[in-house]
DNA sequence: GCAAAAGCGGAACCGCGTTCCGTATCGTTT
DNA sequence: AAACGATACGGAACGCGGTTCCGCTTTTGC
């Protein structure tokens, strides 16, 4: 899959010295840009910024993909961190998810465009969705169990799909002030408690 | 705003005949590339298919927004009409809105790339999200405040939120066969339920 | 039938993603 | 240190899709 590095893997011990010099350069301007323009900016503007040129980008990053998940991978293993420490400290396992799912949508509210390109049918970003899916469904599977054995929650609830709906319920969420993503997140947390306990 | 009629207008009573022929021809195309292609299709697809040059198409429907309004009108029609219909037949206002809900979510679904398209912030689409919200705003607002009014949800709910939320959690569902977009969508309309006192 | 008005077609332009290859740099070997 | 293969670089060039623009055709009013 990855020759060398990029995509899931960041030791890079091997290559030449300049190679390893510009992947890292390559990554400071992307995060610049995309703080500034969005995940969707042009390829050229962050070659630009990063004073390479347009094969070099392609050389590191083949897809758009490898560039945003060597970007944001330290956020994300963060945030997969942070379940089981909510689980850990949380009166309840309902609570816990609900904190964690807080902490996902302000993650991913505030990375322009993030969110929109985070789905699976998008094109060019299969290893996007699954590097989070890779992270973040076992986590999310863990919390939901638990609160599932503590019966605050329905027991048939799918990981998946609330990662998928919390995820669809931010896009765009960062340009539209009438819209706040946060709360309907909580709202369909909510939605999955029992009936009445 | 619109010179004519495409857009909101649909009454065309002016205009020289085969313009009148050749929109008819344009949108008839347009849902039928829509269909198999989705409301992304390439304009030369829409046009190669109503055979029409390019100009042709952009000065009936000068942008993108304006053909999807034309070719889905009918149908946000039915839907905000089948607003209050439910609120008269439903045993209870929280019910109808569950029902009215799908409805919107079964027609964003089937409509290939529509729900994606439909958030505000997308470019050139604005007109598409006002005429949404022009014809189902208000039904969805009436159906919150009887909902409300009857003690069944909490009164601080924002009908434009909740479509917003709605409309989100719909993307690209028709493309993911592990997604149920229809699941999430009750399960933040449960969400809003008053915590029973 | 004729001229102005209205409408039409599609070439052309632009931005952007992506590929490809001649050139430059690195690091190793002698 | 010189030389040579391997590695990496830059950017021209191509394809695709949206959008504009203008010369030509059809319609309409007289």
């Amino acid at each position: 899959m990855n020759d060398s590095d990029e995509g899931a893997g960041q030791a890079a011990p091997s290559r030449r010295k300049d190679a390893r010099r510009n992947q890292k350069t390559l990554l400071d301007a992307a995060a610049a840009v995309f703080v500034t323009s969005g995940v969707d900016a042009p390829v050229r503007d962050i070659a630009a910024k990063a004073g390479v040129g347009l094969g070099t980008i392609y050389r590191h990053f083949p897809t758009r993909a490898d560039l945003i998940i060597g970007v944001y991978r330290h956020q994300v293993d963060a945030c997969a961190d942070a379940g089981p420490a909510l689980l850990a400290t949380s009166p309840s396992p309902h609570s816990a998810l609900g904190q964690w799912i807080n902490l996902f949508v302000d993650f991913l509210v505030t990375k322009h465009g993030l969110a929109a390109v985070l789905q699976a049918d998008n094109t060019g970003f299969e290893a996007l969705h699954a590097y989070f899916l890779d992270r973040l469904l076992p986590v999310c599977t863990e919390m939901l169990e638990a609160a599932a054995v503590a019966g605050e929650i329905r027991p048939d609830t799918d990981a998946y799909q609330l990662m998928r709906g919390v995820g669809n319920l931010c896009i765009g969420a960062e340009s539209d002030p009438r819209y706040d993503a946060r709360r309907m997140a909580e709202l369909l947390v909510a939605g999955l408690r029992r009936p009445h306990h």
